[in-house]
DNA sequence: ACCTGAACACCGTTCAAGT
DNA sequence: ACCTGAACACCGTTCAAGT
């Protein structure tokens, strides 16, 4: 057998940082965020924890990378035709459902400041909101909040999944007894919790964040509108802060 | 002398919850996240890592434990005669600053989902949308929005302190590479991020978080409107979802 | 009832040594 | 250039044994 063209050319089942973000993500998602190890890692990929330092630096930057890579999968489709509104809805939707696959992804979000996956998300939200009109001293902080928004979310989604894990392996189970603990509560003290936790028990997160994001949409529509009456009515009266 | 008169008199220094969540705070705001260790407390408290164990069940409840005392010395100041939107305002605002003092509760926070600290300040939201006149059904999924607003921003805000401490142990410092990092992302992939780069170095957290705020009571105050007009008007047409 | 501290079963990360 | 795997410096948690 002559040798291969390719110079480049490598054992089939060689290390490279996306077999390893791969398997990453295979590990996170059956045995949820503590059960990526470096030595569980190194034996999915039949070599040794050393080695995979050779291809990634650190165990925050591997759970970035696979982070990313769902991140990245879940905005791939570009969202033609709808208006801005429409667009933020389904990008948030999108996000929501990719947590809920990959309820690991959520904390690491939050734990990754900045950085690309984040940004990704960032970027589509920040094009909305020029698309929408907001003004550009005002863009910043729109964004900031529906990201914090989002992100949140993501995180309660996260440790709600962690926990339920922990505990009895059954996530309505976990809803359940939370539920209970609130209607246990000092009725004096907790009135609104109390009272709350019937609807804990029927709710459903993917409506209750939309509605979210929809107050926040309505919150900008309103802003925007009170910013025309403004503009023609008399001169700073009752202007914002 | 005498020996003491209460029964239930102990040493002075002798092991008590308090005495341990004192001390993890104190830990935690030296040292952070990663400060809080059952070595390092037992060599704080003067005693070994199996004592603290007969008065906390472990590391994570003690952590809740440690961010509901600081979370019930923020709202402990009742806030009366205010507006139901300024009292939203003002316990989001103290909130903010807690974490900004203390940045782990906002980690803690966003990792105990449904635990005390969170009733405490779910009920507080919660209280004030009633006094607000959000109508029953819509009070659970309002009070959400609001809640995950201020849990991601808290994560966030925790996050960044973690990577400012690992990094530089500066904040701004790294707030500006991250800055930084953005104004050198590809301009094709990422205008809104790479013209948002100079507002991330300009900007002021507290007001941003506070623009968010308000921009969910807006979104609040709206659909109160648009209902109040519903009601007025023709049937059904025009409502919501 | 409360405390001690050694021991267990893990971690992430490093690094000499190999190919 | 890439991989190996032992070793280092930690963890949270348990538990026999003490007072």
């Amino acid at each position: 057998m002559a040798k291969k063209a390719r110079s480049t050319q490598r054992r089939e089942d060689s290390l490279s940082p996306d077999r390893i973000i791969e398997a990453s993500i295979a590990l996170l998602d059956s045995s949820g965020e503590n059960g990526l190890t470096f030595r569980a890692l190194a034996e999915r990929l039949a070599t040794g924890p050393g080695a995979i330092y050779w291809h990634v630096a650190s165990k925050s930057d591997l759970l970035t990378a696979a982070c990313d890579a769902i991140v990245a999968r879940t905005l791939s489709e570009p969202v033609v035709g709808a208006t801005p509104e429409a667009s933020i809805r389904a990008l948030a939707l999108g996000m929501f459902d990719a947590i809920d696959a990959h309820p690991w992804v959520g904390s690491a979000l939050t734990r990754a400041p900045g950085q690309l996956p984040v940004v990704r998300i960032l970027e589509r939200l920040g094009q909305q909101l020029r698309a929408l009109g907001v003004p550009d001293e005002e863009q910043w902080e729109t964004v900031s909040a529906l990201l914090s928004y989002i992100l949140g979310v993501s995180g309660q989604n996260a440790a709600n999944a962690h926990f339920a894990r922990e505990r009895d392996a059954d996530r309505s189970n976990f809803l359940d007894e939370v539920a209970t603990m609130w209607s246990q509560l000092d009725p004096d003290e907790y009135p609104f919790t109390r009272s709350a936790a019937a609807q804990l028990r029927v709710h459903d997160d993917r409506v209750d964040f939309l509605a979210g994001i929809d107050l926040i949409l309505g919150g900008i529509s309103q802003r925007a509108a009170a910013a025309r009456k403004g503009r023609a009515g008399v001169a700073g009266t009752k202007s914002r802060r």
